[in-house]
DNA sequence: CTGTAAACCTGACAAAAGTCATTGTTTCAG
DNA sequence: CTGAAACAATGACTTTTGTCAGGTTTACAG
């Protein structure tokens, strides 16, 4: 029980040998852990943080609400996932709302011990660091892709990309579930427009549906679009 | 001219007092200056940096090739900013390329430098995580204006970007001089789109324009737009 | 100068995406 | 079990944006 969540800070932060036993011991004593059902916030947008959030179980939705009143997925945070850090490292409120997406164990860590850790012990704070770099990393690619690529070939890719990241059952069915609205808010388009493209993707067999469940059936002909054939 | 370009990383990395007398002077004396013209590329996307560029005078655009083949520009630096340090930081190849948008002079600084002072100075790299948190949240908001506002609304907020990060002369016309395609590719869309637009923001009295400059008229009715009225 | 390439502009049309209205389908609390 | 609420689907239509195919203007090397 206790392992698992430092677990989550090192595996996040990728810097098993970056803190010292004592600091990994001093954060887990400190750790509080919560119960959240799908649909409850964790945290809302504009918060002060007073610690981060390790994902033990579930999937949790990290959203900003935009001015036209949509929400803009961001990113979807799974187990061994850490939510908070920005807000915690940069002493600023969040900028986004953490929401469950499914049933949720999410243990939490003050600040104080991540701060302290931070300060002193600087091979921890340049894995952090490392870390951060590619997230930016990654936020440009974001970027590009939601300028740059249409509606479709933005769905497509969220589709690989859940399966990549949250795997798959025996019957190839997502490991996640999302509402059509979700989806939309991923990909930032209208719900309608993204049901139509779920429906095509459907009829063309690229994917397959039961229920809530989505599973990709022709990964290749996904790719293919996605790269723009 | 040694002052300056100590004043770069500084400035950048927040963090006057967190780098120490000697690691300045260290990094000072191993810089190299460059002259580049306007057009010329600083690096380009895929190369490994072994080093981070600081930039003196002018302005760079900061892109990446999508698939379509056109560039998106995720970035403008100028003066006092830095460029490459993720690539530095992460030790990935850069995501990104660099391309003069006007003539410039920036400052090599090879990594070892930087490299050492993160590893023995915690404060100084707390101070650059968390100037790197800030660009990750600043990140997030991009993506969603991206993917939530409209062309139009997206061109009239570079508009006041450039006007409040670059500055305007006493005419009121902004200090940097993009091309339209420039700034198609900033918001991300065709240039026709962009210049359409352009003609319209100018025939309504938005913006005016004087050969290639451009200037802000009318600061409340772009900001209106962009808000959504 | 001056010719040429690059940048800018415009119209006409097509394609992509959003909106509104309506209906069918699940889900789940009571 | 059942009825309201949430979710999913679809049609009809509008708006936004992209594409293509011309033009004009501007910058500038020779």
């Amino acid at each position: 029980m206790k392992n698992r969540c430092e677990n989550c800070i090192v595996r996040q932060f990728n810097s098993l040998r970056a803190m010292s036993k004592e600091e990994l011991k001093r954060v887990s004593d400190s750790k509080i852990t919560k119960t959240i059902k799908k649909g409850q916030a964790i945290f809302e947008e504009g918060e002060k943080l007073n610690g981060v959030f390790c994902v033990r179980d579930g999937v949790s939705k990290l959203s900003k609400l935009s001015a036209n009143g949509k929400d803009q997925i961001v990113k979807l945070a799974s187990k061994g996932e850490v939510m908070g850090q920005r807000s915690v490292i940069a002493e600023e409120s969040t900028n986004l709302s953490a929401v469950a997406v499914s049933d949720m164990e999410v243990c939490f860590i003050p600040k104080e011990g991540i701060v302290d850790a931070l300060h002193k012990n600087p091979n921890f704070t340049v894995e952090v660091l490392r870390h951060m770099a590619h997230d930016l990393r990654e936020a440009d690619d974001v970027i590009v892709n939601m300028s740059q690529k249409t509606v479709k070939q933005r769905i497509a890719e969220a589709f690989l990309y859940l399966r990549d990241n949250f795997g798959a059952d025996k019957e190839g069915f997502l490991n996640v579930t999302l509402s059509r609205e979700d989806i939309a808010n991923v990909v930032g388009t209208a719900t309608e427009s993204c049901i139509r493209i779920i429906s095509e993707f459907k009829k063309k067999e690229y994917i397959k549906t039961s229920g809530k469940k989505i599973g990709v059936v022709d990964e290749k002909k996904l790719r293919d679009l996605v790269d723009g054939f």
